[in-house]
DNA sequence: GCAATTATACGATAAGTTTCGTACTTGTGC
DNA sequence: GCACAAGTACGAAACTTATCGTATAATTGC
């Protein structure tokens, strides 16, 4: 997959597929529900039919895909977690860091809590880089 | 500051703003030919006026000032890049990640090269966290 | 059975970003 | 001095994304 073949999603699709990658296939109303729980308090509702159009052009965009068995419609994401949070990363490695990943480490790891868990995943991974 | 109060320069503006990080204050008609060398084979052209409204637009809301003593006006950043790509990092943490760091962190150091040097670093300040 | 509820479809509008044409101004070369 | 080159100002169009109103269809409760 090169850069320009790589359509990003938008903010809203991207919030929509981490509920659908998190919670599997889902209809809108559900969808719409937890995007107005976890708002922030200061932004406003989020309308039904906002979330609804906002599927249905994911649909046609082919980000997902829907059950129209019952009358209630069933998305799924068809675009896979990881393989799309590695294309942003890349695009926002570039465009944020000029192109140095480990710039992006190093800020990332120095400016956010970390579990000795966590760290010691890290230390695992390191080492294997280093075979 | 807090999340909503941090306003995200667009992709654009972060492009203009990467150049004049890197290399200084300097007029439009450095940036728009950097602009214009650096850009992917298949994008067009980005016109000078382009990059001048840009940039115009971009000392209204604050992220540049500029030099108006001569007739090439010398446009300077006027928000800092480790600031920036801390809160662009943050936004993307969440947006992306759903809020784990970490998971940002083993995908950005499991899909790029690194040097020794750069591993070094990375293992010296993960000792450093674990004081 | 039918009123009320809940769903989808879809056009229109709003809002933000990017693009550029055109007018005007300032400096340069000869 | 003046034609030409190079700069700025600015309005407006083109695109993209997000939002919602309204129409219509299906379902449910009683």
């Amino acid at each position: 997959m090169t850069k320009s073949s790589f359509s990003k999603p938008t903010e809203s699709e991207l919030q929509i597929l981490q509920i659908l990658w998190q919670d599997g296939p889902s209809p809108v109303r559900y969808v719409n529900d937890l995007i107005n729980e976890k708002r922030d308090t200061d932004k406003k509702i989020v309308g039904y039919t906002t979330t609804l159009k906002l599927m249905q052009l994911m649909l046609e965009k082919g980000l997902v895909e829907r059950d129209t068995t019952t009358r209630t419609h069933i998305y799924k994401a068809l675009v896979d977690e990881t393989t799309t949070q590695q294309n942003l990363v890349d695009k926002f490695i570039d465009t944020t860091f000029r192109g140095s990943a480990m710039k992006l480490v190093m800020q990332a790891l120095g400016n956010h809590e970390a579990s000795k868990e966590e760290l010691d995943e890290i230390k695992k991974l390191i080492a294997k880089m280093e075979e």
